[in-house]
RNA sequence: GAGGAUGUAGCUCAGCUGGUUAGAGCGUCUGAUUGUGGUUCAGAAGGUCGUGGGUUCGAGCCCCAUCUUCCUCCCCA
């Protein structure tokens, strides 16, 4: 048979896994400097766990795992029961009763649900790890993806909403990608769709507006209107949805706009305090009030967050904001949460394209030994010498020419090769090149380190 | 889930209205060159033309199905 992944899914290659790895190392630093702990779920949750947190459409995505034993005699009925249930679309536990998790949030709700009683609130954790969605594929789009999330739950400080902002410009800072972070409150949001026939409306205003970049003014009204908003109604959207300019300029216009509505007030005071403090905290950080973010997923509540690559056309590579029920959904009341999301694989295609990855990750061995034909105790002595002093280096398998042992180097990127030969025996030394330079010197094995640059 | 494009050597791609034995560049390997690479030169290997059916005297090319990748919609990271 043919050898094939499935769609959606990809292998990852040592070049591509380097750059990878130096994403998701930088992301974790900065998660662990800012007092947040580790924790990993099972890549499958009970498939109760899912469903109904993402919408129908969130359902439809969700893969879900077939029971095993489905064909064992005394099962055959009631499997043929269940199926029928199946196909009429409903998930039915005697065909599966686990799925993969569709993200890191809900696994997260549940783990703190479930350990409510042993965890110090508030908890603070990170998590990295792939979701899957049955999505169809594109350019930035994968079955098999990986988050990484940072959540704190237990608490209504806005401290979070401003440490969250920081960690945001301090990664994209680290990694070299210029983003814009945009910022918006769902309190302004629900104070809009109450001067639209009420909160009803809350969802329909969300998932309109929150296509403006993407179809223009005029389509999101039009399906404002599809979606059955008065013209009247319409009106008032666009006019809130136009607010553009300079973070002042719009908080003067929103604090016009809803004057009346305490919740409208209360979500614009904390924007203000949130870009105050983040621009007083680190200047560096592009944030940016943008009226028309919402954000699909309907649990958040509070400040929402997106974050955008300049220079790319490529969709959000990051977001979250605050939910005040997390684990509401799992029987446990009165617990608030806050998190941000970084999508590696966009962040990956983001700086492929604009070159932003460092050469120097691509080195794995720093030294070649050649393979010059000598009593292989010498070249292994030359190598421990180097792991001893954390020097990373290979010895070439087998005595070739020498052509082939530079190639070899050269394609693996390793700057610096060594040679031992039977002159350098008799002088207890070493040859050392310079791959880059072409520079090469003769020196006592224990100065080898010395010579070379980490 | 709906619609559209795509697939030929390891990679990037040619391949005429259907006609003998499917090509190029790059890469790989061998040699010039058994202790100094990146250059050059000579040669070689490498293909069930995504897969499975069909039409035809004859299919890389036409038809159907299926899979992959990419694009639009939906939704998202």
């Amino acid at each position: 048979m043919k050898p094939s992944i499935p769609q959606g899914t990809r292998d990852f290659s040592a070049a591509v896994l380097r750059k990878r790895n130096f994403i998701f190392s930088t992301i974790r630093r900065v998660f662990e400097l800012y007092g947040f702990e580790p924790l990993e779920t099972p890549a499958m949750e009970n498939i109760e766990t899912l469903m109904g947190k993402y919408g129908e459409e969130g359902d439809k995505l969700i893969f879900k795992i077939l029971n095993n034993g489905l064909n064992h005699p005394d099962k055959k009925e009631s499997a043929l029961v269940d199926f029928e249930s199946v196909l009429n679309g409903k998930t039915s536990k005697g065909i599966s009763e686990r799925a993969l998790r569709y993200d890191l949030t809900i696994p997260f709700a549940r783990y703190v649900a479930m350990n409510q009683g042993q965890l110090t609130f508030p908890f603070k954790r990170y998590q990295m790890q792939p979701v899957w969605r049955a999505d169809r594929p594109q350019r930035g789009r994968y079955r098999e993806f990986y988050q990484c999330d940072a959540d704190i739950a237990g608490s209504n400080s806005i401290l979070h909403e401003i440490e969250l902002a920081l960690i945001y410009t301090t990664v994209f800072n680290d990694l070299k990608v210029p983003v814009e972070i945009h910022l918006n409150n769902r309190k302004i949001l629900q104070a809009l769709a109450e001067q639209c026939g009420g909160e009803s409306n809350l969802t329909n205003i969300t998932i309109a507006i929150d296509k403006l970049d993407k179809i223009g003014l005029e389509k999101v009204k039009s399906e404002l209107l599809e979606r059955g908003l008065t013209n009247d109604q319409v009106r008032i959207i666009e006019q809130y949805i136009s607010l553009e300019g300079e973070n002042q300029k719009i908080i003067e216009d929103l604090q016009r706009l809803f004057s009346k509505s305490n919740i409208g007030i209360e979500g614009t005071n904390e924007l203000i305090e949130i870009l105050h403090e983040v621009q007083k905290s680190n200047p560096a950080s592009n944030i940016k009030l943008n009226p028309s973010l919402a954000r699909g997923l309907n649990y958040y509540t509070g400040t929402i967050f997106e974050i955008k690559a300049l220079g790319v056309e490529m969709g959000s590579i990051g977001g979250g904001g605050r939910y005040d029920d997390l684990t509401g959904l799992f029987g446990v009341k009165g617990i608030a949460g806050v998190g941000i999301s970084f999508g590696v694989d966009r962040i990956y295609d983001v700086m492929e394209e604009l070159s932003l990855f460092p050469e120097k990750i691509q080195e794995g061995t720093v030294a070649l030994i050649f393979n010059t034909g000598v009593e292989k105790y010498h070249l292994l002595h030359a190598a421990a010498v180097l792991r001893n002093e954390n020097i990373s280096c290979e010895i070439f398998h087998e005595q070739s020419k020498f052509d082939k042992q530079f190639k070899y180097a050269e394609k693996k990127s390793i700057p610096y090769i060594i040679i031992i030969g039977e002159d350098e025996i008799s002088k207890n030394s070493a040859t050392l090149k310079d791959l880059k330079t072409g520079n090469q010197q003769v020196l006592k094995i224990e100065d080898l380190k010395k010579a070379i640059k980490p």
